[in-house]
DNA sequence: GGAACAATAACCCATTTGGATTACCTGGCA
DNA sequence: TGCCAGGTAATCCAAATGGGTTATTGTTCC
């Protein structure tokens, strides 16, 4: 038998996940609260007899938050698995709760049999439950891990004040086209298009493409 | 119609992956290559005219390595997914290939309508294909930030091997200067220069100046 | 001793590039 | 109404670029 923490500000919400979760008689909510205070001192009482074995923790609560409470928790009970309910585009929130120890992320508007085999998935193979769709964004922040500390100290690109057009010739120029493909591809002549090179390099005050690339790339336009 | 790019040393591997797509009619494999090498030329091809949405990219391959061949091809075709096909305990490699570009990861032995399923998600909704089991790992590389942050000493463009003397060439090309100004800077002759920037050009896969840059800068060597 | 590799250098040659200039057409603004 | 910026296009020309090839010198490793 599985023991479950469900903590949520909203009833509506606990009741709607305590249902799904009701299908599958493994399954026991234990412990239901509000927010991560009140989740805190249930636990304190709760670790003089049994402890839940997952928490399902909203993020967004008053008081004490999820994340916050995550970061306690997975401390005080390291036995515990912390289970973060989001929606989607919470980016922040999801990587914070991930540092703080959440073991996995489910999107609350998930169906029941979804969230059942997450679950039972966790308890069995020990591996945490994750939205596809959550699990993508992870990626995406590890993999901007590098890219965010050339961001720093960034100005902004558009003191240069380049056309629209001339920014789309850039970007392609940096794809490593030549005038003639450039042109091919927008539809304009290739003298055309090196008219804006020459525009472009003169607005940044650059000898070149290479010059001009490397303030694109530096000041964050590509 | 989503086109396909299978990259695999092994004839039955490919053939196994391309039967398993082939039941979906949305599918069709356009470009296969036996290893990264290949693949970044038949590319070089393809950019003339159509690409591949999606690339299918062994990761264990002679000549050029699939992370390699992801973060070459990723800086160079944006609009590419590369996802990334596995073994189970690859961590190494996952996290590299990770960092190096790849938006997903499949299990080879993932049956057929999985993997159809992933990559029509994958086209649908952006939302990368991972393999629940592969996901949580990245999670546990993620908390434990202490192998993040000692895994970025191996930055993704040492991948290609460019020894000190040509490095130093990349630098001062970036800077816009000429291969008669960076001959005069380092003392040698603007020859060399150029046959170290041909050099480069090579093993990194690129037609010219632009696109070594691009690899550059966006690897994090600038 | 020989193989492998990095660095050096020179050559040819077609293509691309950058700089400078001139010109036309359009839409928006004063 | 007339001006002007932006986009379009063409031309000339010198310089830079990239793609080959070949060759000599060191170093390192087997």
């Amino acid at each position: 038998m599985i023991r479950i923490a469900i903590i949520d500000d909203k009833i509506s919400n606990r009741n709607i996940l305590a249902d799904k979760l009701s299908h599958n008689k493994f399954f026991k909510v234990i412990i239901q609260a509000v927010n991560g205070e009140d989740f805190l001192d249930q636990m304190k009482e709760a670790s003089k007899n049994i402890l839940p074995h997952i928490a399902l923790m909203d993020l967004e609560m008053p008081v004490i938050d999820g994340v916050t409470a995550i970061s306690s928790g997975s401390s005080l009970y390291p036995d515990v698995k912390f289970v973060a309910l989001t929606i989607f585009d919470d980016d922040d929130r999801i990587f914070n709760a991930i540092k703080a120890g959440a073991c996995g992320y489910i999107l609350k508007e998930e169906s029941g049999p979804v969230i059942n085999d997450m679950l039972m998935n966790l308890w069995e193979n020990g591996a945490g439950p994750i939205s596809p769709s959550i699990a993508y964004k992870i990626l995406q922040m590890v993999q901007q891990q590098t890219a965010v500390q050339t961001d720093r100290n960034a100005l902004p690109f558009d003191v240069f004040n380049l056309s629209e057009r001339e920014k789309e010739i850039l970007k392609l120029l940096s794809e490593g086209l030549g005038h003639r493909e450039i042109g091919a591809k927008i539809d304009i002549s290739p003298n055309t298009v090196k008219k804006h090179s020459s525009n472009i390099y003169q607005k940044l005050h650059v000898n070149g493409k290479a010059q001009a690339l490397r303030i694109a790339y530096t000041k964050g336009f590509l």
